[in-house]
Order: structure tokens, then C-alpha cells, then sequence
DNA sequence: TTTATAAAAGATGGTTTTATCTTTTATAAA
DNA sequence: TTTATAAAAGATAAAACCATCTTTTATAAA
């Protein structure tokens, strides 16, 4: 449904809105491990993030990556769309181009339904919803998972 | 959400129903030319669609691509399950490998509802049914789409 | 049985996605 | 101002997916 890069900037923006504290900023090893992605390619993750002003970073010592209040709200629909673009929302179940609400595909109302549902999906929840269900302890990646 | 082989092998296969006329045979050309595929990869994946049974083929002269009256109910999640594999409906949104119905990641309910409208999509829909709304007319990829 | 035909099978390229490595730039503390 | 640090930017590599080409196999008609 979405990139394996995707994936990696979604938890990534998780675990750096659920590490929120202060002034603290996080580097790329760090977040890269806790959310268990490669790290190079994290950090190309993160730079396209903090180009689509989803997270923040600064450079240098005592330098990182965090996330502002205000970017706390964004949807998570947001990050889809700094990594994978909007296309997956609108494009037919069949690829056809000539496919549209007005001239449907014989699958288009089906699909239409997933296709909405994964958006909804996405634009519903925000950053900071999905911070506050992490659970507490050592390993970001395991505490992800709720614990009952 | 599923792949262009997976797309292309759909529309071969609700072309190849639409066509359906007594012992009439289809051969690569003609089917990679009416769904708009490439030629050569539309043989792999009608060789794969042969395989799992979806379709049959016949070698030789006279020979060709042609759907029997049982394989037309199948519903199209088997040309998805034969090119994709089912794991996109089973899959964790975040790509956790812990994630589950009874250790959820923060999105799993949101995430499962589209993941489950999507297999209920292919699942629901046989191969007859999409063949049954195709228009008349001389370009097939045209009369895919409903006219009004 | 021979021949023509069309799919099957296998080998090979190209492109995109995933991933890594190196160099440059920004910044904060000493 | 110098130095150390961490992200940004750019170059490169590996894997997966998309696509093509060539050789082999099956089959039907002559």
C-alpha cells in the first residue's frame, strides 16, 4: 500500500513526537535504531520530513531532529505525501487512465471504498494521536505494539 | 496497492472473459494490444495466470489463451494471490512485524479497515461479473469504462 | 511425419526503490 | 576564531520490479 520509506518516516515521526521533552533532539542513529530502518536511509527519510516541514532539525553539535508543537497535529496523510505523493488515494484499481468517477471501471465503486478508507485512514490521525498510544519502557519498536 | 503485473493480468483476464464465444483463442498479441500491456510481459504473467488455473492456454496452431465456464466465477483475489501473494492483506501498516489483532501498532483498526475493504474489493468481484459490465465496441481498454 | 504456429521456459536489460558511502554545510561550544 | 559535531547534499551500489529477447516444447493441420 505504501513504501517500505514511508513505513521508516512514519515510525520515525512517532518516535521522535513520543520523545518529546523539552529541548531535546534526536540523531539519526538513534531514531534510525529505535525504529529499527537503516540508518543512511533514514536519513535521507528525515531530510525529505524536515523539507516538508513535518519534523524540525538543526545542525551541528548538540544539533538533531524534533518536532514543534504545532507539528505535533499534522495528519499523518502529510508524511504519504512528502514520501510517497497522493497518487495511491486516486489512481484505478486497474490503472487505466480513462477511469474516473464519471466513466468508472468495473471494479472503480469497490475500490473507491479501500482507496477512501486508506485515506481516512491516514488523514484522521495525527502525529500526536499516535505518540500518546505508545506505550512506556527501553524499546521504542516493541512498545509500539500495545502491551495486553 | 497492487502492482502493474498484477493490473495487467486483471484486465487480461476480464478481457479474455469478455471474448469468451465458443472455442475461440486469444493469443499474446492480441490481449497485450486490446489491456494496453507490454507484449512480452503480458505472456509471463498469462503464463503464471495458466499455472494457478486462473485461465488455460493451449500450445500450437490454433492455439492461444481462452477462460472455461468454471473459472469464470473465480473471484479476482486468485489473480492477485497468483502475481502479488496475499500479503498485502495481511500486513501491518507500519510494517511492524509485531504488530497483530492482539498486539496492535497505533493505526492497526484504522489501517485493517481499509486493508479489509480492499480484499473485500477482489474478493467479493468474480472474474464473470467484471466481464458482464465491459461496453461493446472495437477498443476494449475504451469500453472498460462505462460510456455514460 | 513434416511443418507451421503459439505458449513455455530461460536468459538478459532497464528502471525504480532501497540502501550506503563520501563530501559539504551549518552551528554551538571552547 | 577554531574545532567538533550533526544534518544536508551528492555520488554510488544492491535489490526488486518491469520488460524484452531467444530458445525450447507442444500441438494441429497438411
Amino acid at each position: 500500500m505504501i513504501s517500505k520509506a514511508c513505513q521508516y518516516g512514519i515510525r520515525a515521526a512517532i518516535f521522535i513526537a513520543s520523545r518529546r521533552n523539552d529541548g531535546i533532539k534526536l540523531n539519526v542513529k538513534q531514531i534510525a535504531c529505535e525504529v529499527d530502518a537503516p540508518e543512511a536511509f533514514t536519513a535521507k527519510i528525515l531530510q525529505e520530513l524536515n523539507k516538508h516541514r513535518i519534523i524540525t532539525s538543526l545542525k551541528g553539535p548538540y544539533g538533531g531532529f524534533f518536532i514543534e508543537e504545532f507539528q505535533l497535529e499534522q495528519p499523518v496523510i502529510n508524511i504519504v505525501n512528502a514520501i510517497d505523493g497522493m497518487s495511491v488515494f486516486k489512481e484505478c484499481g486497474l490503472g487505466l487512465k480513462q477511469c474516473s468517477a464519471s466513466h468508472p471501471c468495473p471494479m472503480h465503486d469497490q475500490y473507491k471504498i479501500a482507496r477512501d478508507a486508506l485515506q481516512n485512514a491516514f488523514q484522521q490521525t495525527s502525529i500526536r494521536h499516535l505518540a500518546l498510544q505508545v506505550n512506556e519502557g527501553s524499546s521504542f519498536i516493541n512498545n509500539l505494539v500495545l502491551k495486553n
